[in-house]
DNA sequence: ATCATGACCTGTTAGC
DNA sequence: TGCTAACAGGTCATGA
C-alpha cells in the first residue's frame, strides 16, 4: 500500500487525534512485526504525551515528550506493505483496550497494537495498528539522535519539499546508468516514491522507465527539458494522490476507514493491455497499449509509444 | 560503488 | 468447488 501519499494521508488523519494527546495505555499483541518491538515498549510509552506527528519519506515519526527525568523519544513507524492505522472512539465503559476492541468486534486477527489516548479535550480514543503481512515495524530512538538514526540518515530528498526541482533531480541522477524506474525507486536519492507513483510519474512526464537516469540531465529535444517534466510530474502525481486520500488497492484506508480513490486516476498502473490515455495537443489519442514488464523484480507499467 | 536477487509473511486472485 | 501458483504497495542483506 503505502507510498508517500498514503503515509501522508494517514498522518493527516491521525494528527488531530494524537497531537497533544496523552498515551493512557498500550496493548501490544505480539512481540514483533518485521522487527521486534522495542524493549518494554508499552511501559515506556504509557503516561507520556505525543507532541507531534510528522512524516519523513514513508516513515511516520511520533514525537513523544520526555518521561519524568528522561529524554524525549521518537517512535519511528513504517507501514510496510499492508499496515494501517485506524482511530476508534472509546466506548467509555472502562473496559481495557484489548478487551474493548475484541468485545466490540473491532479487533481483527491482525490488530497488533492498540494505543489508548486521552486528547487535550479529555476524550479517549484508540489508535489501532493493523498489518496482515507484518512488513511494517515500530522502533524507538532518542529524539536527539533521530536525524542520525540508521534508517533516517540515508534518506534522500523529499519530493514535495522546497529543495526538490529539476536541477536537484538532474544532479542526483547525473552519471547514473540505472534505468529511471530504479533511480526513482531509490529512497536514498528521492524518497517516498514506490512502484505505483514511479510508473504514474514517468507516464505523466512522457519518459521511458528504461531510459538511463543520467540522460534526463543532458537529453535535449523539443519542448520542456526532461528533468523539468519529470520533477513536475512527480510533484503533481503525489499532490493529486494526497488530495484523493491515497490509492486503495487492497489495504490502504484513511484513518477513519474511508478508502482512498486515486487508483481511479491511474494512467498506467495495473492497466496492462488497455489503451494509453494520452491525448496529444492535436486532440488525437495515443495509439499505444499499456505494457507490463518486470524491472528489478517488480512490475513496470508503461506506454511503449509515448514514453521515450 | 552499483545492481539484481532473495527473503521477510499473509492474503487474494487467476488458472487448472 | 478445490487446489496451486503467481503476485502484491517496501526494505534490507547478500553476492556478483
Amino acid at each position: 500500500m503505502p507510498e508517500l501519499p498514503e503515509v501522508e494521508t494517514v498522518r493527516r488523519g491521525l494528527a488531530p487525534h494524537v497531537e497533544g494527546a496523552r498515551i493512557v495505555s498500550v496493548t501490544q499483541r505480539r512481540a514483533d512485526l518485521r522487527f521486534p518491538f522495542p524493549e518494554r515498549f508499552a511501559e515506556r510509552l504509557a503516561g507520556r504525551r505525543i507532541a507531534a506527528l510528522s512524516r519523513r519519506a514513508k516513515y511516520l515519526l511520533w514525537h513523544v515528550d520526555a518521561p519524568q527525568g528522561g529524554e524525549p523519544d521518537a517512535l519511528i513507524s513504517h507501514l510496510g506493505m499492508s499496515g494501517s492505522f485506524r482511530v476508534v472512539p472509546d466506548s467509555g465503559d472502562g473496559i481495557t483496550p484489548g478487551a474493548f476492541a475484541h468485545a466490540r468486534g473491532i479487533a481483527g486477527p491482525h490488530d497488533h497494537l492498540d494505543m489508548e489516548l486521552q486528547g487535550e479535550d479529555g476524550r479517549r480514543t484508540h489508535v489501532i495498528y493493523n498489518d496482515p503481512r507484518r512488513f511494517g515495524f515500530m522502533l524507538m530512538t532518542p529524539e536527539a539522535g533521530l536525524a542520525t538514526h540508521k534508517l533516517i540518515s540515508g534518506i534522500g530528498i523529499e519530493p514535495l519539499g522546497n529543495a526538490f526541482g529539476p536541477d536537484t533531480l538532474a544532479r542526483l541522477f547525473d552519471g547514473k546508468a540505472a534505468p529511471l524506474k530504479a533511480a526513482l525507486l531509490d529512497q536514498s536519492l528521492v524518497c517516498g516514491l514506490g512502484n505505483i507513483y514511479v510508473c504514474e510519474a514517468l507516464w505523466q512526464a512522457g519518459l521511458s522507465p528504461f531510459a538511463p537516469a543520467g540522460r534526463i540531465g543532458t537529453q535535449q529535444g523539443r519542448g520542456p527539458h526532461p528533468a523539468v517534466r519529470l520533477a513536475e510530474a512527480v510533484r503533481d502525481v503525489l499532490n493529486r494522490a494526497i488530495e484523493a486520500g491515497g490509492s486503495t488497492l487492497r489495504d490502504h484506508r484513511q484513518t477513519d476507514g474511508q478508502l482512498g480513490y486515486f487508483q481511479h486516476s491511474f494512467h498506467v498502473y495495473g492497466r496492462e493491455g488497455e489503451p494509453c490515455r494520452r491525448r496529444a495537443r492535436s486532440g488525437r489519442m495515443c495509439r499505444g497499449v499499456i505494457a507490463r514488464t518486470v524491472q528489478s523484480g517488480r512490475s513496470t507499467f508503461h506506454c511503449p509509444i509515448c514514453q521515450r
